[in-house]
This record gives structure tokens, sequence and C-alpha cells, in this order.
DNA sequence: AAGTTGTTTTTTATGGATAAAGTTCATGCT
DNA sequence: AGCATGAACTTTATCCATAAAAAACAACTT
């Protein structure tokens, strides 16, 4: 059966705008909640009548205000709202990624069906989108064939990603002063700043930065196909270091700095510090890539 | 239920190597078989128990050999043989590319399911697999919306390929004497030549030796993603011109020609030569595609 | 007329079943 | 021991069913 996550996640959402105050007093109209939590009407009023039902929202004679305040445990939990496909991602990057899955292995649908407790086809719809990433193979009649998340992947992905971005940071310098890009940039900029100087608790807040910093470069080149590649960096990058958290504060704070030449080259339009200071940021990403990739390598063969 | 493509498929080969002699006398060992088919052993068996219902092989004391002529109407007709995912795709590339299907036209499966005579399921997997082509895009919940086949994306996908040919030709010209690569270059240009002198009667022979030569540019390479973006070219080019046969002969011709100058400049490993030689076939390549997307284009609107 | 809510219809996400094809095991023959 | 056939088992390709979510339609209200 369908889950309803969506529903459920709706209604959390639901239930903090209630709690943080931002659906004081009479409700919107269905139609105006749908249009703040992007769902159907049909869902606005499933978690209106269960809003209701539980007394947290008050109706009378068509009118509807806020009920008794939002307690802990009036949210359904986390994992309930994620749709099953998302769940499949997630056990299977874990199994890939963690487990001592190595290249050359064969995958069989049926047994991680069996394994993530799903039916064949979500399996399978997960792997033909997730083949794009260029890490596993379709053989027809006969079953996938895990390549490894190995040495030669990185460097071909970054053979990629190197080529497109020196293109779209040249495109960047481009920009005629009025674009919004600059001032997009110049907001990152402080960003980075800032970042820097809370570094100490707050360093797990840079990947968001990074991917930010790196959409916003890839804008300049408004390519269909370099935006798709991007998400393969970041959907690589954010299960990758989620289980690899190994210097994490030092990588991150040597690459605010690296973002930050970055963008002074940006800024400057000359073409040759550009091209000097991405390629610097880019090869260091590679080797941090690189080096956890040697020691998740070591590790799986001594675990 | 699953088709059995695979075994009528199977069984006009065979019926094929009948024909021609490849199997007269005694047949091979049922794994021999096996291997020269490329199916399973319990396909073969299959194939076999045909064959000799059919009396096309005489069985005899666990001893087989060749049986009657095979005639023409032994043969499984052709659309038995091509899988239901392949009959999808290319149902689904004439209702894109020939329909008047517009940009922003939004795809529901169900339908396309009903129109096409297979489960939502296939349909849904082609769909998957198909956007990686960036003509389509899903919007989770609702369905997915059609992008065009419009000059934007010829533009972006030429971008792209520019940049990995330029490359890949680079790396090629960089290949040591001895890399294999430099006598496939040969026989190509022989082939070529030889297409040359032919032209007026094999003119369609050209795509197949265009995709030959563009995928051995890329082979220098190494690169799986850049492998990959090929596969994008090759797919739409074949389904485009399928139904676009304007100018052929004329277009072939002229590509033939470029075809030998890049050849010669790969050979010359002159960097600059091969720039000038590659851009000069690739612009030419695109200038095809968007004169013909325009025409499409306007035929579509008088349709 | 434009915006509400109630109701019905359509479509997507997901599970399940099964024939075909692939793979492994068993037995027998040189 | 090594290869051939037979039989049993496993996995993939494919269809079908259904609850959840979206969209369309209808009836009111201001």
């Amino acid at each position: 059966m369908r889950t309803d996550t969506v529903y459920k996640k709706a209604f959390n959402r639901a239930a903090n705008m209630l709690r943080d105050g931002q659906l004081a007093g009479e409700l919107p109209s269905e139609n105006e909640l749908r249009r703040r939590m992007c769902v159907s009407r049909t869902t606005v009023r499933k978690v209106l009548r269960e809003l209701v039902h539980r007394e947290l929202v008050t109706e009378c004679n068509g009118h509807r205000s806020t009920g008794r305040p939002v307690g802990d445990n009036d949210y359904y939990p986390d994992a309930e709202t994620t749709p099953r496909a998302k769940h499949v991602e997630q056990q299977f990057m874990e199994w890939m990624l963690r487990g001592d899955t190595r290249p050359g292995t064969s995958i069989n649908e049926l047994e991680l069906a069996r394994q993530f407790g799903v039916a064949t086809n979500g399996i399978r719809e997960f792997l033909i989108r997730f083949s794009r990433f260029g890490l596993i193979e379709k053989r027809p009649n006969t079953g996938w064939l895990f390549k490894g998340f190995t040495e030669d992947f990185a460097l071909e992905l970054f053979e990629i990603r190197v080529m497109f971005e020196l293109r779209s940071a040249q495109l960047f310098s481009l920009q005629p002063d009025s674009s919004p890009l600059w001032s997009k940039l110049a907001a990152l900029k402080m960003a980075h700043t800032d970042l820097l100087e809370r570094i100490e608790g707050r360093f797990h807040d840079f990947s968001g930065l990074d991917n930010r910093f790196h959409r916003l470069i890839n804008e300049a080149s408004q390519n269909r196909f370099i935006d798709d590649f991007y998400d393969i960096i970041t959907f690589i990058f954010h299960y990758h270091y989620q289980w690899n958290k190994h210097d994490e504060k030092q990588r991150n704070l040597a690459a605010i700095h690296e973002h930050i030449a970055y963008i002074g080259a940006l800024e400057s339009r000359n073409s040759t510090r550009i091209e000097v200071a991405c390629r610097a940021h880019l090869a260091s990403a590679r080797e941090t890539l690189m080096r956890s990739l040697t020691a998740f390598d070591e590790s799986s063969i001594n675990a």
C-alpha cells in the first residue's frame, strides 16, 4: 500500500506552524494552507480532520481556530514521514558504502528487496535512477554489477567536475554588473566569513554552504547537463561524508579559505586568477575524497 | 507475464545458423550453443526442443543433427523478438518526436500505459531511465513534465559535446604510437574513403560509421561520464534522424569529408589542427540538428 | 465573480503474483 | 576428472491491484 508520508509530513509541519504561532487565532482557508504547505487540498483536509480530532484545532460552525497547545508527542516520528523510495536510497547507500561490498559484486534485486523490506519494484526503480551515477551497470536478464566506489571513480568524477566548473566560473566572471549572480555571490562571501568566526561549533554547516556556492557558479552556464552532473556530486558527497567524518573540521576550515580566495578571484574578473583558484580548490577537494577513499578501503579490509 | 522474446530471438538466430550452414551435420553441445548465442542453457534447450518439434533438427538416441531445410516462415516475426521495454521506448519516442507534443506538456503514466498497452510500471521505468536525457523532469506525486526537444536543448547538448570531444581528441593525439587506437583510426579512415566511393547507394551506412568514429575518439579519455554522455547523443540522433531524413545524402557526404579532415588532423598530432577540425565538424553537426529542429517545429505547427 | 468547502474522479506510489530466463545441483557417461 | 544432459531452484520482466494523493467537478456563500 502506498505510504501516507505526505500526509504525516504535512501534519508535522502544520503542528509546527501552530506551535510557533504562525497559525494563531482563526486558521486560513484550505486553499491558503495548501499553498503554504505545498500539498494538495485533499491532504490539507486530512490534516485538518486529524487536527480537529486531536483538539489541536477547534471547529465551530464552519470556523476553525487554534485549540490546545501542541505537545511533543503530537508529532509523527520522522521515519514515517519519509517515502519508501527515500528509505531504499538510504539503505542502499549504506549497504554499498559501509558494508564490505567489493567492486565486481553483483546486485540481486530480490535479495535487496527482502533485506530492505520492500517490493522488488522499488529496488529496481532505485537502481535505474542510481545507474546514472556510474557506480552500477545493468546486465539485461541477469542483474546489476557493482563497479565499486573506487579511486578511478573519483578521478573520472573530478575530471568532469573540473572541466565544467572552469567553464562556469569563466562565464560567471563575464556576467554584467547588473546580474543578480553578483549579489548572491556577495551574500555567500559574507556567509563564509561569518562561518569562519563561529567555526568551532558550526563546522557542520559548511556542507550546505559548499553546495550553495558551487550551484551558484554553475548557474552561470545555464546548462541542464552541468546541473544534473552536480546532482551526482551532491549525492555522492552527501552520503560519503555522512559516514566519513574524519578530520571534518580541519577539512572544512581549509575549504572555507579556498572558497574565499575563489570568490575574490571571481570578483576580480581576472581569468587567470579564477582558473588558479578554481583548480586549487577542486584539486584539494579531490585529494580529500581520494584520501578518505583509501582510508575507507583499508578500514573495510580490516573490518 | 514476462515476454519470451529472448527465446524467440535465440530461435531465429539458431534458424539462421542452420540455414547458412554454421550448424551443418551434428550439432554442438548445449553448452557450446549457449556460448555462441549468449543466452542461458535453459533457453538453448527450449530452442532445441522447438527445433526438434518442427523437425528442423532431428534427434536420435541422444544425438542431434540438422533436419529439414529452414523455410522463411519458420521465423518468429520481428516484433515478437523485442522486449516490452524496448517497445515502450520506441512508442514513447514516436509520441514525443512525431506527435504534436509541445514543451510544457505533462506526461501521464496511466495514459501512456493505456495508449501503449503496457502496465504503468513499464512506463515509469522507462521514464526514469529517460530522464537522464534532460528532456523530462519528475515532479513527485504529480507526474512528469516534458521540457521539449527544443533549440535550447540542442545548444546545451552540443556545449557539453564539444567540451568532451575536444578533450578526448587532444588525449587521443597524445597516445603512444603503439596504442591500438591508431590502427583502429586507420581502419576507420579506410571505411570512410570506401563509403565515399559507394555513397550513392550506401549513404545510410554513415550513421553507424559516425557512431564508431566518435566512440573511438572518446575511448581516449577513458571516462565513464563521457561515455554515458555519448549514449545520450547516440540515442537522440538515432530516433531523431529516423524520422527526419531530409537531405540525408547531402548531410552525410559533408560529414564524411569533415571526418576525413578530422582524422588527418588527429594523425598529424598537431593540437591546433585538431581543435580546428573537431570544432568545425561539431559546429556543422549542430547546425544540421538545429536546422532540422526548426523545420520540425514548423511541420508540427502546420500538421 | 471569486473564493469556500464538499464530492467524485484520476493518477501515483507501492505491494504482490507469475511465466520466462538464468543459475545451481545432481546424475550419468566417457 | 571432465564434460553432457536432466531437474530443481532463483531471479528478472511483466502485469495487476489498491490506498494515498492530486485534480477536477459541483454546490454554496459572501
